[in-house]
DNA sequence: AACTCGCTCAACCGCGGTAAA
DNA sequence: TTTTACCGCGGTTGAGCGAGT
């Protein structure tokens, strides 16, 4: 009865992740797209659960996303979307091209959060945390400390520098890419090649792909016979695509 | 130099909704 | 229909680091 587990837990790995596993995974992704996460692992040939594979791949290894602290714009912005939406850290993150939930969550606690209430401000409701004399005040330090941040310019969706797991990306994007980039040059192991940088769904990848013909080019092309601990071959490829 | 403290943020945990067997 | 895993999300934790003493 139910599915089969994705991943021995017992075997799972966890804590931070090495410069070989994060390898592993742009390179699987790099050439599969973001999907089925289930499978990533055993594909790769990481001893990770799925869920940490996109974990790892949405808030650290995107190669759309922006690294560093939020910008002045971007802070206006999360204040003026978390008035509206609360704690929906996902929908906030939507609106910020090459910024996660995580990020956002953690900039928000450890920065947004103490702006706010030094300015009297109650981070939760945006409401000033004094008494009726001093409201009007907060309530203008607010509205001033947002009228005076620079404005974000709108992205709907047309940001060259963003890309959801649905939208389509240049593969210079992983050249530009400091992290990737540091990754993956002068790896034998890791080919460097053009890739439309375009996630079709998991059920169009298994589609399209031509498994009986290319398995060996595709693995010759991903390295994965260097994968020690998991024998990657056209059998379990097919049956992990059995599978789906 | 050694220690403490506070901050940051990557990673994990647990939950709810959904999908698969 | 029931059971169980997957997925995505928000909350929380803790290792690593720098500043201060």
């Amino acid at each position: 009865m139910g599915r089969q587990p994705c991943c021995d837990k017992l075997e799972v790995k966890k804590g931070p992740w090495t410069a070989e596993e994060d390898k592993k995974l742009i390179s699987f992704i790099l050439s599969n797209g973001p999907c089925c996460w289930r499978a990533v692992p055993k594909l790769a040939g990481l001893r990770r659960c799925g869920k940490s594979c996109r974990l790892r791949w949405t808030n650290y290894l995107r190669p759309d996303l922006k690294r560093g602290l939020l910008n002045d714009a971007e802070e206006k912005l999360v204040i003026d979307l978390h008035a509206s939406l609360g704690n929906r850290w996902s929908k906030i993150a939507a609106r910020l091209p090459g910024r996660t939930d995580n990020e956002i969550k953690n900039h928000w606690n450890t920065h947004i959060k103490k702006k706010l209430l030094n300015m009297g401000i109650d981070p939760v409701t945006h409401e000033p945390l004094r008494k009726k004399t001093e409201t009007s005040s907060a309530k203008d330090n607010l509205a001033d400390f947002v009228k005076h941040l620079p404005v974000l310019p709108e992205t709907n969706g047309s940001d060259e520098n963003s890309c959801s797991s649905n939208e389509k990306c240049d593969s210079s994007m992983f050249k530009n890419d400091p992290l990737i980039s540091s990754l993956l040059v002068d790896d034998p192991d890791i080919p460097q090649v053009d890739v439309p940088w375009e996630f079709p769904s998991g059920e169009q990848i298994f589609d399209s792909v031509p498994w009986d013909d290319n398995i060996s080019s595709l693995l010759d092309f991903q390295g994965f016979d260097c994968f020690g601990d998991v024998e990657m071959n056209s059998a379990n490829l097919l049956e992990l695509r059995h599978e789906q």
